[in-house]
RNA sequence: CGGGGCGUGGCGCAGUCCGGCAGCGCGCACGGUUUGGGUCCGUGAGGUCCCCGGUUCGAAUCCGGGCGCCCCGACCA
């Protein structure tokens, strides 16, 4: 598998990427670039993202809501440290109805100031604590570079706002919702995240500390696939958000804030794609199985159907997703390489032969070209085909995990630090730089700190960089 | 904003240097053929060659001016 393959410019990876799964940028009104068209195929792998968390979610006593697109202007600039960060990129309304608004209205960069404005009159006891919700939602940022599904100016995500009465349990919660995003990265995505807190630079506009995901794309640039944020009691102070607490006195509410995105969908494309197009993960694939019907004269045609919807119903039935490719016109050939293309984890031939012999012939997608193909029998294909789901589930992660780790490398000093990002790997060394120094990183090599690994079974060489304070094991790559 | 590149049918492009009928591949429509790894053949629809001006008998092509987009960097999920 060429790594050229799967990233964003490469001339083959595109090639079907726009068709198959969506342009980012509108063609015709320039001044709406970088936005968002994502189609229907696409959008079904997002809604099998959506699925995932929301499940999990639930699990967690999270509520769903919805508060307005439009922020008033005095509320961004609310949060001094959160006006700052996003004023470069916000998209404001100044006219309506006809006239100019007394006040502008910011299109939501994120929901922050919005919901905590909701929930200093929602919020005022301690009984009313945790108040958590979440919202599924579209954003805009206007960002100076966009990049299909990676960045664009406008996002699809879910954003979590959760209030608590003390420090500990926002910290719980922030944790928690973090292993939730990587439960579901690494489950069904098949994406081998790494958990850790951002640097200083990287933190959330207004946060306490930041926690991230941090995938590995098959270019091994690295990838910011969820997030979820320790607020403190910023935006409760800004806000207002304070409660009685049972002593008797006004506390100031601890608030939190976690989001992935659409950008989810992409992580999907660039961790398992290959040159032959997509390869999803069976979880999160809008169909699991797709048959392909093969036949050559009418008399073959309706007893290779019959037995083509038999299978349909017993799949169906079964639990899994399924879909019968009954174009007409388009050979077999054709079709195999169109779901290859579409990443469908299984394909499932039916032929005269197989139905003569009770059989069918399944080529799973993770398996280059032939080498995936097996004959089994049409007893028990339910099981058969779960079987095989699961399996392509796992090998799937177990790739991405083996490339992942194929291309981490331990560095010991500055000059092996720089030697390894500028090669395209990620480094592991001990930091205990400052801002300045980080940003000084990022000049040199193009690396920036992506996270501080929660995890670290083996302790790294010396120090790159002597700073105050004491170091700390940070992972360096170059970022989409 | 700095550096590079490109604007030609729905998509991808050739043609531009050296001016002379607007082309190719894919896709689309129709007919036939084929169907166990991207069938083949035929017919057809589809164009402001980015815009404006100039040179010329004649401009996609040359000259002048303008506009737009993409890529790399800075910003960032």
């Amino acid at each position: 598998m060429s790594e050229q393959a799967v990233t964003a410019q490469s001339e083959d990876f595109s090639r079907w990427y726009n068709e198959i799964v969506y342009r980012a940028d509108l063609a015709a009104p320039s001044p709406v670039r970088g936005c968002v068209i994502i189609k229907p195929y696409g959008y079904e792998i997002w809604e099998g993202i959506k699925a995932g968390l929301d499940r999990r979610f639930k699990a967690t006593g999270h509520q769903n809501a919805y508060f307005p697109l439009f922020i008033p202007e005095s509320y961004i600039k609310r949060e001094a440290q959160h006006v700052e960060g996003f004023s470069p990129e916000l998209a404001v309304v100044t006219h309506a109805g006809g006239k100019e608004l007394e006040e502008p209205l910011v299109v939501r960069p994120t929901s922050e100031t919005v919901i905590g404005e909701a929930f200093s009159d929602w919020i005022q006891s301690y009984r009313d604590l945790p108040l958590l919700i979440n919202q599924w939602a579209n954003v805009v940022r206007w960002e100076l570079r966009t990049r299909p599904f990676l960045r664009t100016a406008e996002f699809l995500w879910q954003e979590g706002h959760t209030a608590h009465a003390s420090e500990a349990e926002a910290e719980e919660e922030t944790r928690q919702m973090l292993d939730i995003y990587a439960e579901f990265a690494i489950e069904d995505a098949a994406i081998p995240v790494i958990k850790g807190e951002k640097s200083r630079l990287e933190r959330f506009a207004g946060a306490l500390r930041t926690y991230t995901i941090e995938a590995m794309m098959r270019d091994r640039r690295a990838l910011q696939s969820g997030t979820s944020h320790n607020l403190g009691q910023n935006f409760a102070k800004a806000f207002d958000i304070r409660y009685l607490a049972e002593s008797n006195l006004q506390e100031y509410c601890w608030t939190t804030s976690w989001g992935l995105s659409t950008r989810m969908v992409g992580a999907v494309v660039m961790t398992h794609g290959d040159d032959k197009g997509l390869r999803l993960p069976p979880k999160l694939a809008p169909h699991q199985v797709v048959i392909v019907p093969i036949y050559r004269r009418d008399a073959q045609r309706a007893a290779v159907l019959e037995a083509v919807d038999k299978l349909q119903c017993q799949l169906q039935d079964g639990g899994l997703r399924v879909h019968v490719d009954r174009r007409e016109g388009h050979s077999p050939g054709f079709k195999f390489n169109d779901w290859e293309m579409r990443g469908v984890p299984i394909r499932m031939e039916i032929g005269p032969r197989d139905v003569e012999s009770g059989k069918a012939v399944l080529a799973r997608r993770d398996l280059p070209g032939r080498a995936g193909k097996q004959f089994v029998t049409q007893a028990g294909i339910v099981e058969t085909v779960r079987e095989l789901l699961a399996d392509i589930q796992r090998s799937l992660l177990e790739d991405a995990r083996a490339f992942r780790d194929a291309h981490i490398q331990e560095a010991g000093t500055y000059a092996e630090l720089r030697e390894i990002v500028e090669a395209g790997d990620w480094a592991r060394a001990a930091w205990a730089g400052d801002d300045a120094q980080e940003l000084a990183v990022k000049d040199e090599t193009g690396a920036t700190i992506r996270c501080f690994p929660f995890a670290q079974p083996e302790e790294p060489g010396a120090c790159v960089l002597t700073g105050r304070g004491s170091a700390r094991v940070a992972l360096f790559a170059k970022a989409y």
